[in-house]
DNA sequence: TGACAATATGTGTGATAACACGTAATATTC
DNA sequence: GAATATTACGTGTTATCACACATATTGTCA
């Protein structure tokens, strides 16, 4: 038994360590993300605008007049970019972003979002939310409450 | 009163038509989801693959000796790219993939695994299982249970 | 059998992402 | 106050993605 008992403990240490529940979870959560994001990237398409450059604009309208720096953009982005450089430079060059560099500190350049901007958020406001309900309104309050909260905690890994 | 309640519903219909709790489930999805794949491409990286070659890798593994076609590979993929050929045009370069034309219909182009490939999946195994481990090995298996069941609703939207 | 449609894959092209490196401005240290 | 480090941003390059279009093979129907 003593045989038996060790071969187990080898098969759990060894062949399934972990068990395949965490892979089971990294999988579903890929599915999904993939599949709301690219539901949402089509919705989006007609306002010629991706969800990543959405979301800037986004994050620039919350930041008000002040403005924010590249880098203050970057760390608030739902998924950092390494060249936020390009990525104002192409909304400024439609018109969505002004930029200017500051005068105290002459490193910074302070983007802040733009009166077309501005309005292309509005105009897009109602569509997104028109989209997210299509997309998750089939789930109930409770469901998606839970689910932030679940989805809260996988981010938070130790270390 | 009959003012306020009107107002209030106007409100409820117009500014909030769908309240913020799906868009506040999309944002979470979508962070979790990159900061996930970020570490885990992270992970990847001393193999020398991303994510979606070793999806792929797995994929035709899974498959046997079979092998699939392009569309098919495509199809059982977490995110279907519009480019497979030169995805594995470079799984082919690396000689992780081998592949050759149909006899019976020539449209078809076969993919396989390589026995290097197989070893690569095989030295992968363990690193892979130590890496969700690590991400998602602080939530317990009830909540990794529920998690599944969640996303998996998630996705079921309807229409 | 010959025209046409359907299927499966390949290719050309421009936009974008990722990575490393370069530059300018400011802060710090001695 | 001069050398060095730090911060913030820009640029160059390569690989990759995404889209539309092209090619090749097979099936269908008159």
């Amino acid at each position: 038994m003593n045989t038996g008992n060790t071969g187990l403990r080898a098969e759990i240490q060894q062949e399934r360590p972990f068990g395949s529940l965490e892979q089971e979870v990294f999988l579903n959560l890929m599915r999904t993300a993939a599949a709301l994001e690219h539901a949402f990237e089509d919705g989006l398409a007609p306002y010629g605008v991706t969800a990543t450059q959405y979301n800037v604009l986004r994050i620039l309208r919350g930041a008000g007049d002040g403005g924010l720096c590249r880098n203050e953009v970057n760390a608030r982005m739902i998924a950092p970019v390494p060249d936020a450089t390009r990525l104002l430079d192409r909304l400024e060059a439609r018109g969505y972003v002004e930029r200017h560099r500051e005068a105290d500190d002459r490193r910074f350049v302070r983007a802040r979002i733009s009166d077309a901007g501005l309005d292309l958020l509005e105009r897009m406001e109602r569509p997104v939310a028109e989209l997210h309900e299509a997309h998750l309104g089939h789930l109930s309050a409770s469901e998606l409450r839970h689910l932030n909260t679940l989805l809260e905690r996988a981010r938070a890994a130790p270390g």
